[in-house]
RNA sequence: GCGGUCGUCGUCUAGCCUGGCAGGACGUCAGCUUCCCAAGCUGAAGAUCGCGGGUUCGAAUCCCGCCGACCGCACCA
């Protein structure tokens, strides 16, 4: 059994994840997460907002899985996320119709009719490859979940294919709850679905899946980025460095100022995206940024580089996106709605000098009520009113905006978006491990930090009776436990380290003297005693992910 | 959709060619034992053999159809 398999085979047994409707038989693309997994998946999401949007002051959303038509038409899915399938009428092969006519030398353009396509395969007399038959008939095979909303069939909707248009849509609340401040950054951590023509590779391409997003607005003019690191290199595999197939190793601030990576910001995600990853586990030579060149990226973005992690069974497997939206989205939704998605920036042209009188001091003369009715004028040798110069206690000069200069614009956006489930799966691989014999999931600290085993060491009535006080006692500090009291001792910790639980408690005899249990290490095997009551923070300690 | 391989307790699998009680291992559970690493002993539960049809006295086994998985082709905007 290759390492993956054991994985997937581990995964599924100790209560991470597994093929769903497995007894209907199945369907490819859909996985159903375990108690286990579900854990995980909260953590790794965790771990991505302290990293992508905490330190940021970004802001996190939550919208419909179900978007109307008019939304994924005005993105330009609808229209892009189908293709045209020809189907040879004689032995019923089937090929993407632009493919075959772009090999038979006829060029098309995006979103044709397939009745046109149709009509051009067969006036061409393009043949099939595998048959080589002469007829074609064309029909879309759209890659989107197709519902109605409502009763009506012309009411059309769709499961979201990403998230990121719901922020889209929502681009002016969000721009007003955040006091119209940019750089804005807002995240969706949820779920998106491809009805793909024939998904593989299990967790690797499924039909719904876990996504996390992050929608940066920049000024395209002023991008108000964090100064770009130096001390880490990233792998980049960038358009030029494509052709020799080995990355080119540049620090962040490197490969901005050669112009590698277009915008700062993205440079500074692709740093975050590679420490994110070795905070999950995965050692920096089994990363690379691979960069799509213009065909092969989606239809709305201006760079895309894929963040990818080695597996020795599937080669390098994409595990993150970061694409340069440009304004693409908020444009076509102004255009679709005739609604207006601008951020302003207001600028000081000029200033000039104004007067503000100080009333108390300007009351203790007599004529105050007269003074007051008077415009004060600022002269070369003080201040009047009237004729009367003012002494300094009784006015103020201020500085007033006299011009400003308002810059209406459309922000770009500069996308990362994670594969949740792949993250998971990429986790569990590295964290997987042998010691003595055993199976053992070595995830970081940081994760599975809430799960916290507690075992009686022999299952007599009074180890027991204690274990389940000190269990209570961790339920009630929010930890998720893990009871276990049957059998031997040490087929239980190799159960537990199987399973990829941090820590196992272990109630003994002397717990019963004087209130301490030992706390075994999953990864050293080794044994400290502990007081029962500073567990919880002992436990917060050894699982703080930034220590 | 096509081609190849495959589908048997939770898991791994034997049996299929050559039709005749569906067996093992691991895991799980219970009892005994047990004061620290899959230990020992005893026992138990768990599979209408992917689904449907056909041939046959009799089908996990042979035949047909369907479903699903994996690998290739294609697809992954």
């Amino acid at each position: 059994m290759s390492k993956l398999d054991e994985v997937l085979n581990l995964a599924k047994i100790k209560g991470y994840f597994w093929p769903s409707f497995e007894i209907y038989g199945g369907v490819s693309g859909f996985y159903t997460f375990g108690p286990l997994g579900t854990y995980l998946q909260k953590d790794i999401e965790e771990l991505w907002k302290d990293i992508f949007v905490k330190p940021f002051g970004f802001i996190e959303i939550d919208s419909p899985d179900v978007l109307p038509y008019q939304i994924l038409k005005a993105s330009g899915h609808v229209d892009n996320f189908k293709d045209p399938m020809a189907e040879c009428k004689k032995c019923g092969a089937k090929y993407r119709a632009d493919h075959l006519l772009k090999d038979a030398g006829v060029e098309v353009s995006e979103g044709a009719e397939p009745s046109y396509l149709e009509a051009l395969l067969n006036k061409n007399t393009v043949k099939c490859p595998k048959c080589g038959g002469q007829e074609w008939s064309v029909k879309l095979y759209l890659n989107m979940f197709e519902t109605n909303i409502g009763p009506y069939a012309e009411n059309k909707g769709y499961l979201r294919p990403e998230t990121a248009q719901g922020i889209f849509v929502e681009f002016n609340s969000l721009y007003n709850y955040n006091r119209e401040q940019l750089p804005m950054g807002v995240v969706q951590i949820g779920k998106g679905y491809r009805n793909e023509i024939s998904p593989r590779q299990g967790l690797i391409r499924l039909r719904e899946f876990h996504m996390m997003e992050l929608e940066l607005f920049i000024d395209p003019q002023e991008e108000d980025a964090p100064d770009l690191p130096n001390d880490q290199k990233l792998r980049l595999l960038h358009e030029k460095a494509r052709a020799s197939g080995e990355p080119e190793e540049l620090t962040p601030q490197e490969a901005y100022q050669k112009g590698i990576v277009k915008t700062k910001w993205l440079a500074f995600f692709l740093y975050l995206s590679k420490k994110f990853l070795n905070s999950l586990g995965v050692p920096d030579e089994k990363q690379r940024f691979f960069e799509k060149i213009a065909g092969e990226r989606a239809h709305y973005s201006a760079q895309t580089f894929d963040h990818e992690v080695f597996i020795e069974e599937l080669g390098w497997t994409e595990v993150a996106g970061f694409a340069y939206r440009t304004d693409f989205d908020l444009k076509s939704h102004m255009q679709s709605t005739g609604k207006e998605m601008y951020a302003t920036k207001r600028k000081v042209v000029s200033t000039k000098e104004n007067v503000v009188i100080n009333k108390e001091e300007l009351m203790k003369r007599e004529n105050w009520k007269e003074l007051m009715k008077l415009k004060p004028e600022i002269k070369a040798d003080g201040v009047y009113l009237g004729n009367i110069k003012l002494n300094d206690k009784e006015y103020k000069i201020i500085q007033e905006v006299e011009k400003e200069e308002i810059r209406k614009f459309i922000p770009h956006v500069i996308e990362p978006s994670f594969g949740l489930d792949r993250l998971t799966l990429v986790t569990l691989y590295y964290a997987y491990n042998k010691k003595d014999g055993r199976n053992i999931f070595s995830l970081p600290k940081g994760l599975l930090k809430n799960v916290v085993a507690v075992l009686p060491l022999v299952s007599k009535d009074e180890f027991v009776k204690k274990a389940l006080e000190v269990r209570n006692m961790l339920v009630n500090y929010g930890f998720n436990v893990i009871f276990d009291d049957k059998g031997y001792i040490g087929k239980r910790y190799a159960r537990l380290d199987e399973s990829g639980i941090p820590f196992a408690i272990t109630v003994d005899s002397t717990t019963l003297e004087d209130e301490t249990v030992t706390v075994r290490d999953r990864d050293t095997w080794a044994q400290e005693r502990i007081k029962i009551r500073d567990l919880p923070s002992y436990l917060r300690e050894k699982t703080n992910w930034r220590l």
